[in-house]
DNA sequence: TCAAAATTGTACTGAACGGTACAATAAGGC
DNA sequence: GCCTTATTGTACCGTTCAGTACAATTTTGA
């Protein structure tokens, strides 16, 4: 038994399932967003059915909760290298860098937390604030790197850590909304640049 | 009969309920996304029903695109006084107030057309087309008013005025996403701040 | 081994929604 | 007035989908 997974009442057989079920659900979710997903179709993909599904989440807005946390956890495990250590405008370059050739790559204009702001922003409480508290993350984050590239004074310090990572997560965001209506990375790219530009410029 | 809307076997009364649907819906829409309206509801919002809604639509795409066309028009109209005699940084700088106002007094974070950029982005062909049209023609005419600038001298020439539109219209976009996760104008007023001094700033 | 608890399969319900059928009515043109 | 066409009301159909009921089965722990 996994101790780290060891929950009152919950086995390893049965967080096997409820992974699967959160793999299936991010994967179909972030491909046809949250209203397209059927439950029925998050229980085929992953080879289990509904019973499970409501025996390990309360109904399909915790599931969706859910997914939002685990998007999260994959963004901050794929750019953790690169923003841990950030410290110079190159490092900043190369996060951007990493942002824009995974969304070559998957060959997919959509961001996995930003599409679903954009599709249940508002409504839908428990998504809202599960969104927030992703974004929020993200946003402390990318300060946090920002704020130390301040110091090493490779970054303006005419705006605080917090608004420049504002203006760099607005940039991804919007770029990548572009990107997607004109089915095209360039709106991303010339976005993304411009704001790395922004924020390693001297002041 | 309006010679304007006089179309083949129309009369002043159908176009006046094809007006009405076409106002329910884009405010429904707006409000509330496109799946989470429902056509029952635009029919009774608009005084009207679903034999109407179907004799001047012929289905739930292309009341969207409709829609879309709509709201492009609306910001157009709303932005035209500001976009057309752009020439200097100051206008641009009206232009993002003017923006920023708008959320502000709506005291909603969405953008009428970034919002079902997200829901409904690459699903759904009609409603693609009609955004990606809609997109298009808003991002020619910043351009435009881009390229005055930059003949003017008034914004930066080392990237082109179409790259430029792009970043404008990505940081708001974007910045729009940030707010409404946030439930904060700030930081689509800092994305913007920072894209149209980017634009501005002299190279 | 054996009872309790956790897990899974199947079948179903009720509501919402997009879309259709069709008849009734209003308006326009001659 | 009368015929044609445009417009509107009402009732309905088929499907999809979130959520439930409940029994069967596996696993756990003593």
């Amino acid at each position: 038994m996994d101790a780290a997974m060891a929950q009152r009442g919950t086995t390893t057989r049965g967080s096997a399932a409820r992974e699967r079920i959160l793999d299936a659900a991010s994967e179909l979710i972030f491909r046809h967003g949250l209203n397209a997903t059927g439950l029925a179709e998050v229980g085929t993909t992953s080879q289990t059915g509904k019973s499970q599904l409501y025996h390990y989440f309360h109904d399909k807005q915790d599931l969706a909760a859910a997914v939002i946390a685990r998007q999260w956890n994959s963004i901050r495990e794929s750019q953790a290298g690169l923003i841990e250590g950030m410290n110079t405008a190159e490092d900043l370059r190369l996060w951007g860098a990493a942002a824009i050739e995974a969304h070559r790559e998957a060959d997919i204009a959509r961001c996995p937390l930003g599409s679903l702001a954009g599709e249940s922003a508002g409504r839908d409480p428990r998504v809202s604030a599960a969104l927030a508290k992703a974004f929020r993350a993200w946003h402390e984050t990318l300060s946090g790197a920002v704020r130390r590239m301040q110091v090493a004074g490779e970054a303006r310090t005419d705006r605080s850590a917090e608004e420049l990572a504002d203006v760099l997560l607005s940039a991804y965001e919007g770029g990548v909304i572009l990107s997607s209506t004109r089915h095209d990375v360039a709106p991303l790219l010339t976005a993304v640049e411009a704001a790395i530009e922004f924020v390693t410029s001297r002041r």
